[in-house]
DNA sequence: GCGAACGGTTAGCGGTCGCTAACCGCCCTG
DNA sequence: CAGGGCGGTTAGCGACCGCTAACCGTTCGC
């Protein structure tokens, strides 16, 4: 039987693309990309299969462009925290508490960044790994003005593994949304800041 | 050309289902679970593809023992380290290094922890995640003793968070292995301890 | 010294996956 | 009101994947 879909209510929220690759993200976050099927991805967003060909190139499409913008957010939003700060204590205060808003509002995209790099095409990891590059430089930088004596490798080190504490969000939930935040935050600036040697 | 293999000098080091174990485990760290094939696991030990059926009854199987007895490890541990401490303190020293010490030493395990649990048969899950929350569970008790009015939820998080921390390890390797142990320790304790409100 | 068990091999089956082809209805524009 | 583009549909192709079948050489206990 075949029903006409009968368009939805005009309505115009997310666009379609848009649609896609946050369901994409979210399923890509809970099974990994080769564990999810076009015909998945489809259906979660209400169409079936091929249909999604006429919006991206290709599966790696969709996760290129799911990283790359993700990346792209995330030094812009950076960059323009560490700007708008007037000393190196509030730059690294904002840029963690920018981190954190950010993970918590995007429990699936961080997962995704996280797991499936190396999933991408040669080409869109290049593009997405000079993003994240420059995202790391501009913590240890603020890091490396924060922190007194603070050696490079040391900074570089610390912004890893704060990224790893504040991206553990999505596989906790016990707290509600700002507690949660305010937890964070201060954990990763009480790490950055008070932890001895350095 | 059927060339028989010659069956390799002896050596007799780890058994076969170790070899596999850890190469397949290096693989589902880099590519995911369903991005590694039977057949790439096998040329990672030098036979090829069906011969695993030998020493697994399944690849679900490869994955089933390889979290559950690295969950096992790290309950037994962490319990013995509990155990032989003398106070609050103490114990969370002491399993904040071993956690520390076992990322470090065993990354792709501690990846594919992280990021595959959900591609486990649901018999397995349960198992596993029985292990975690238990492992979980000694921590929270630990944290809420060397943490003198940190609520529950509030000792919950914290660990889940300071997990994440240590556990970024695989993806960082600026420092060598003990400096990276020192300071991985010293900022999770610090996170834990010094921190705030809690 | 024989036979079973062990741990390999290759061939191939059935199912799934990414993607293309071919088609179609709706809506907008001239 | 013709026609093109947009965003859907189903059918199906070719490749790959997990796994089984059938076979075989080596080793070892009796």
């Amino acid at each position: 039987m075949p029903v006409p879909p009968a368009a939805e209510p005009a309505k115009t929220g997310p666009s379609r693309r848009e649609q896609i690759l946050a369901a994409a993200a979210e399923l890509f976050a809970r099974h990994g990309f080769h564990g999810v099927g076009i015909d998945d991805i489809g259906s979660a967003v209400g169409i079936s299969g091929p249909a999604l060909y006429r919006h991206f190139r290709s599966k790696d499409a969709m996760l290129g462009e799911m990283l790359t913008s993700i990346s792209e957010e995330l030094l812009d939003g950076g960059l323009a925290r560490i700007s708008s700060a007037t000393g190196a204590q509030e730059a690294l205060g904002d840029l963690v508490r920018f981190h954190v808003d950010f993970a918590l509002d995007n429990p699936s995209l961080i997962t995704v960044q996280e797991r499936n790099l190396g999933n991408l095409t040669d080409p869109d990891r290049r593009k997405v790994r000079a993003l994240q590059r420059r995202y790391v430089e501009a913590w240890v930088e603020v890091i490396r003005d924060a922190v007194p004596a603070i050696p490079e490798p040391t900074a570089r080190a610390a912004a890893h593994a704060v990224f790893g504490l504040i991206n553990s969000t999505p596989h906790s939930r016990h707290l509600d949304r700002d507690q949660m935040a305010d937890l964070l935050t201060a954990m990763a600036l009480t790490a950055l800041v008070h932890t001895p040697v350095s």
